[in-house]
DNA sequence: ACTAAATATGAGCATATGCTCATATAATTA
DNA sequence: TAATTATATGAGCATATGCTCATATTTAGT
């Protein structure tokens, strides 16, 4: 195959590909997409849940915000965050149920 | 939902998914792991088509070969490299072919 | 045996990542 | 209004990552 025959596979394709990928490749954002999976969360449960400290889970969260994989709304003081991208989500999943067979 | 009701993700299934989810985080892997999904490929060859020095490839196969998500044979002086993981082979084409949306 | 070709590998370096610590902000409550 | 609660955010630091450069290894050809 020729260099030229690449180029469906575009470089932005791949770079957003890269990118869905990295929001998963850490063990502290795949735990915290699994629980938001699962039910909406603040961002308390979510520290007291996975036993780390508040920034370090609010730092994700942030990361996760950017790339538009979850979202939050505001009641009072509580922030409760739910998933916002439902094919990561099941990207997840998969992987998850494929590993423990 | 309560700390202990989240056991059923045990910290090796975590650790497992990132390491997969990490194999693929990187643009130069996913272009290596498309090129190979295709067809069997020369170290040589794969240098070309990426555009990359062959140490740079030959890190990144040796990365993946680590992970078992590639193997090679040799004939003579030539290493022909293909996947050897169906399951994240789907997972990178279902991300890419979502992202096409 | 000598050289060339194909690939692997170790060291080093610049950048990215994921945390902690301190602090800011905003809403609630006394 | 002051104190408390819930969260966000910036700086800094240790480690990880992905490359380059130099070199090793293995096979083929002369």
């Amino acid at each position: 195959m020729k260099q030229q025959d690449h180029s469906f596979l575009s470089p932005e394709s791949v770079d957003e590909a890269s990118r869905v990928f990295k929001a998963l490749a850490d063990p502290t954002r795949i735990k915290i997409l699994y629980l938001l999976s699962q039910e909406e969360c603040s961002v308390n449960h979510i520290t007291e849940v996975l036993e780390m400290t508040q920034s370090a889970v609010s730092h994700q969260l942030s990361f996760l915000r950017n790339l538009r994989l979850v979202k939050y709304r505001r009641e009072g003081n509580t922030f409760y965050y739910t998933y916002d991208d439902e094919h990561v989500i099941t990207v997840l999943h998969q992987v998850l149920k494929h590993i423990k067979c």
